[in-house]
This record gives structure tokens, C-alpha cells and sequence, in this order.
DNA sequence: TATGAATGAGTTTTCATTCAT
DNA sequence: AATGAATGAAAACTCATTCAT
């Protein structure tokens, strides 16, 4: 079974990045990942179940620390909309700084099938719940509507930065994402502001 | 070659979602589809060009009676709110109308090859140009705000309807989802409408 | 069943020679040699059997014609040499003259299976029997040598004629084939003559 | 990729030639091989690139022994006539030794595709050009006449003894072939012969 | 731990032939 | 006689995973 963490295990998480990167999910074989990681086939499966398994590893070890740059980034944060605006620029920034890992989480890892893509719904729960947390805090104190509702408005903040980013991905990151998270901030609290004035 | 648009021709394609909605998209044979429409294995070969010229026929299909349906919607709008209102209502409502086809398209066909869900974008760009002209519109008539970028703001629309809808299908469509274009309406409006105090 | 000899019988036959040469044995598909026949795919079966039949049908008629040409020019032939001699010259000259059914008989019909390959030997018996009365009549008539054995020098005449238009047609008939019949002959007639001074 | 020469590439031609003779060219399904070489399938493609690279280095490696035995038994021919003899000889006495292989490369390789046939015309290039040399000396020491065609010359000699096989495997190998050398040597080299008195 | 040769299940597509009109 | 839409059987090849060394 899978002895998790030695030094190959993430050399081959590494090598899955660079070769869906480079040559799509469908032509990911694992002999591919083993040859980048300088290891044989075999060796695959002392660290991983299976296949799948390197996938989920490869997405939960890269969003944990996605997840975990965010969080401590959110504790500078002195106000609810620092908060939010901390959120969207982290998102943008770390994906732009690690276009490999960008094309695979936007584009390639999506072509999974359902079982994965659940596993994958897992590991977004906990960011999903930081993106809640901000709605809750921000209705709490009054910043944010209480119209709003914090379901519908956490999948408008990650609907947005995933649209955005995947857009950027299509169009071969030939732009720069990062400078796109002021705007995008901006129509993210206005959505969410107390209103003086709704009918 | 595809001598399209016989009865068989949408046979086919209904098939096709219903299909690829029971059994997944990597479950959908060619065979089952042929079994489900009613006819030879062959006979799919002369209204279509391969497996891969089901699924983009599909999309055309079904997204052009979508985008017609809202774009006829629109006429009936006499302000710019009531066009967002009514595009967000009518891409909730019809999704909801048709589940196996929101399973298909939010779920299903995003797990095919790179090359399909290109060509899937192409068609999506039609509906996505009219998001934007409505919200050059909207900016035109000084009823959103000239700070809102014209793409980012299509990329919040598409991206919080997106995910709204994924979901919802992902919740295996057990709330209702046409009731959440109010809401989604309000936070969209929001983000775009002219601020009398921007910082 | 086939009703055979209607005007479209050799329309049939003539399109199944030039589709075959252009598009090789395998590429030769009924619809597109109906297609080219200006008839129906259905019509092909009012004249012939099936797919098979065609071809030896095509080999019938085509060889038919070629043979009696043969037989009709040695009716003109004085000598036991002059037959021989005619009949290399009649050979490759008709060959020479129809290139794409010499690309046809050469190449393309000898892809054919195993079964219509044993008809093709059959059509070509009364071919083979033109040779072997005239190496007879020349071993009767002390032309050539009682040494000679009537199946083998038939074989000799047959391997190299053959051997020769294969090699011209796969050198896509750019040289004159029918100047060959000279030196060919030659060769052929000094290892049939009779020998002075066999050892 | 093909990592050729291990014991298996030799069970796998084996095998090939085996399941060929028996059940003809179009119906030599890869699995049928597999399966008589004691391979799963997938093990075929561990030593060839695909099915036509079976055939081709099937011919490739027959041919190859075929021509070098032929090439070492004319060392030891001491004059022109012995050369021809030899190589004769050796011709029919190896097509007799193998059945199997005889059938395979005088019907049912025949039946390949173009593409195939030609890379096989490539591998017979070199034994062609052992008969041509055969020709060219025995035109330089004048044991052969100058008026013979060195290229219709080696066209004869194939021509000949492909034919005598091929009828003998048509015959279903009933009869001797091997005693067929003499006499089809000798006709040969009459055709070739110097001729005291040429017209 | 590490290797890598071997396994074998699974699916799209073509095309000769039919038959209702 | 003529049509042509519909039929449906059949086979090469890939690649995740195993296991003897």
C-alpha cells in the first residue's frame, strides 16, 4: 500500500503536474509520470493505489498549500473587506505564478470522471468554507447585506475567480491575471455591500 | 458523409443525452446510444461523422434553442435590469426544465478531450457576446458603472450561473433551482450598478 | 440474380477498372464504383451477385478480350517462332495500352482472397493452354528442344511476362513496355530452341 | 516501442507464419498469433510497432536467411553456370523445406496492402541484385550473350522461379519442386547462353 | 524498496448487402 | 428495373496494474 511521503512521493506528484501539463489529461499514461519522476512504473504503486490516486494526492497536496497561503494571508486582513480582497488576490496570484499547476487544475483535472471530481469537490470544501466564513463575518458585522445568501454568494466568488482564471488558462496566460483581482474585488463586495437603498 | 436533419437526426441526439445522463460520458458506447434511438450502430454514421460529431451536434443543438429561447425573452425587456433579470431567470429555468440535459452539459461533456470542449467554447460565444452587450448597455446608459470591465464582468455572470447550476446538478437537482434567480440577480445587479460613493 | 448484359454491365465493369486503379483494391468500395457507374448502389446487385462477381466478371470480360486478340494474331504466324513472338508482343502491347486495367490485373487484383484468386486461375487456364500448345507444336515440329518440359516452359513464358509488366506498372509505367517484347523474346526462344551441343 | 530480439520476437514470427498458413491473410486476427505464440495480445506490441510490422519483419527475417544461405552456397560455385544453378537449387530447395512459409510469402503476404508490398519489394531489392550480378559476370567472362538485358534477365530468372512455386503451392505442394531445378535451370541458361549463331 | 516485462479487457467504425418503395 | 436508407458484424490497439526477481 501506499507509504505516503518519501522523497519520491512528491518527485512523481511533480512529474504528474509537468505531464498533463505538457500533454493533456487522456495522454497522462503513468509510465509517462514514472519516466519524468526517474522512477519505474512499479515504484508508482508503493507510493499510490492507483492512478486515480496519484491525482487526488496531486490536488489535495497543491490546494492545501493554496488553501494554507491563503488562510495565514487572511490573518493580516484587519477588515471584512481586506478579508475578501486578500481572498481574490491570493487566488489570482498563486495560480499565475504556477501556470503548469493552473492549466492542470482548470482545464486537464476536469476531464476526470465523476468519481474523481467528487474527490476533488472534498478537498474544495474546506476553501469553500474560508470563502463562507467571509459572507458570515461580513453579514455579522454589517458590512454585507443581510439579502445576501451565503451559499449563493460563495459560489458567485468562486464561480468568478474560476471563470476568470480559466479564460486566462484558454488564452495561454498570455496576459496578466494577477492585475485583473482589484477589479474583480471590486464587483465581488459591491455585490455583496449593504445597500442604502434596495426597493 | 452527415446528411443531417432527418426524424433520426434528433432521435439520435436525444438519445445521446439520455445516455450519457444514465451512464456517464466514458459509459456512453456508441452502441447504447444506436440501442436507445432505435436504430443500426450504422445508421448514426450517416447522420453523423463520429462518436465526437454527436456530442458537438448536441451542444449546437441544445445551446442554440437555449441562447434563442433568451434571446427572444430579451425583446420583451423594456430596462437593462429587467434584461440581466430575465437572462439570468431564463438560464436557471431552462436548465431546470431539462435535468438530463443540465447533467450533459454541467457535468458530462466538460470530461471530454481538449479538442471537443474547444469547439464547445465556440459555440458558448455567441451567448456569452450577448452577457456583453448587455453590459455595454448597461454602461452605456449609465445604469452600471463605467468602472466595470466589460469581460470581466461576462466572466462573473457565466461564472456565478455556472456554478449555481453545477451545483445544484451536483446535489443531484434536489432543491429547486429556478427560485435562486432572484437572489443571483440582486448580487450580479449590485456588482455592476453605478456607485454613488466608490472610494 | 444477375441478369447479365445490359448496357450497364460494362458501365459497371468499365467504373470498377477505374476506381480500382485509382483508389486501389481495398479503397474500392461498391458505392463508389455505383457512384461512378452513374447507377444506384442496389443496381450493381441486378447485374451482378455480389462484390466478387464483379471482379471476376471484370477479369472474364477483360481477359476474354485479351486473349482473343492473341489468338486471332497468331493466326497470322507462319513459324513456330513467329507464334512465340506474337504472342510476347500482343501481350505487353495490349498491357501497354490500358494502363489502368494493367494496374488493376498486376497489383491491385492480386490483393484479392485466396477464393477469387483460384477463379482468376481458372479464367487464365485458357490463357496458359495458348502457351502450352505453342511450346508443344515447337517440341512436334523439332524447334525447340524434346528436353523442354511443356508445364515448366509455360511458367517460364507466363513468370517472366508477368515479371516484367509488374515491374513496369510499379514503376508507374514510365518507360515503353512494348519494346521490351524483343529482347524478352529472345531469351525466351533461346531457352526453348533446340541445342546443338546440350552437355 | 518495438524492443526487438528477445526469444518472444522469434515465438511471435513463428507463430505468425503459422497462423497465416493455416488460416489466410485476412484471417490472421492478432489475438489468433498471440495466442499461438503463448503472448497475451498486448505482448505482441511489446515487440512490433502494430500488425503490418509483424509481416514486414516476418519477410524481413525470413528473406534474410533465405538470401544469406543463397549468397554463402554461391562462394563455392566455380563458374557462372554453377552460380545459376546454385542459386536456382536453392531457391526451390528452401520454399520446399518450409511449406508454411511458402504459402505465406507466394499467397497470402500478396494479399497486403500496398504499403506493405512495397516495403517487401524493398527486402527482395537485395536478392534481385545477387541474380543481376549473376547476369553482369556471366556477360563479362562471355559465358553469357551481350545482347541480354541484365534487368530483363534477373526479371526472367524471378519471374520463373515465382511462378513454378506459386503453381506448386496453388497444387497444394503435392508434387516435388525441388526436382524442378534441373530443368528449369536449364532453360535459363539457354536463354542466356552465348549463341553461336544469332540472326 | 525497486524494477519493468507481461497482461488482457474493451469500443469505434466500415461497408457489402437488402428490401420497401 | 431502379433506388438508396438502413443494417450489423467484426478486429486492432492501449495502458493501468501486477509480481517475480
Amino acid at each position: 500500500m501506499a507509504t505516503k511521503k518519501g522523497p519520491k512521493y512528491d518527485q512523481i506528484i511533480d512529474a504528474a503536474v509537468t505531464i498533463i501539463a505538457q500533454n493533456g489529461y487522456h495522454q497522462a499514461q503513468v509510465s509517462k509520470i514514472a519516466k519524468e519522476a526517474g522512477v519505474a512504473d512499479g515504484t508508482i504503486y508503493l507510493y499510490f493505489k492507483n492512478k486515480e490516486d496519484i491525482l487526488i494526492s496531486l490536488f489535495e497536496e497543491k490546494m492545501g498549500t493554496f488553501v494554507d497561503h491563503i488562510r495565514s494571508k487572511l490573518m493580516e486582513a484587519n477588515t471584512i473587506e481586506e478579508q475578501l480582497q486578500f481572498l481574490v488576490e491570493m487566488h489570482l496570484k498563486q495560480l499565475a505564478a504556477d501556470k503548469n499547476l493552473a492549466v492542470v487544475t482548470q482545464l486537464e483535472l476536469r476531464q476526470s470522471n465523476y468519481k474523481l471530481r467528487q474527490r476533488i469537490n472534498e478537498v474544495l470544501k474546506e476553501y469553500l468554507s474560508v470563502m463562507e466564513s467571509i459572507i458570515e463575518k461580513g453579514k455579522a458585522s454589517n458590512v454585507f447585506s443581510q439579502d445576501v445568501n451565503d451559499k449563493l454568494a460563495r459560489q458567485m466568488i468562486f464561480g468568478t475567480l474560476d471563470e476568470v482564471t480559466t479564460n486566462w488558462v484558454m488564452k495561454d496566460c498570455k496576459y496578466d491575471l494577477e492585475s485583473l483581482s482589484k477589479p474583480v474585488f471590486d464587483m465581488l463586495l459591491q455585490g455583496f455591500k449593504l445597500r442604502e437603498d434596495v426597493s
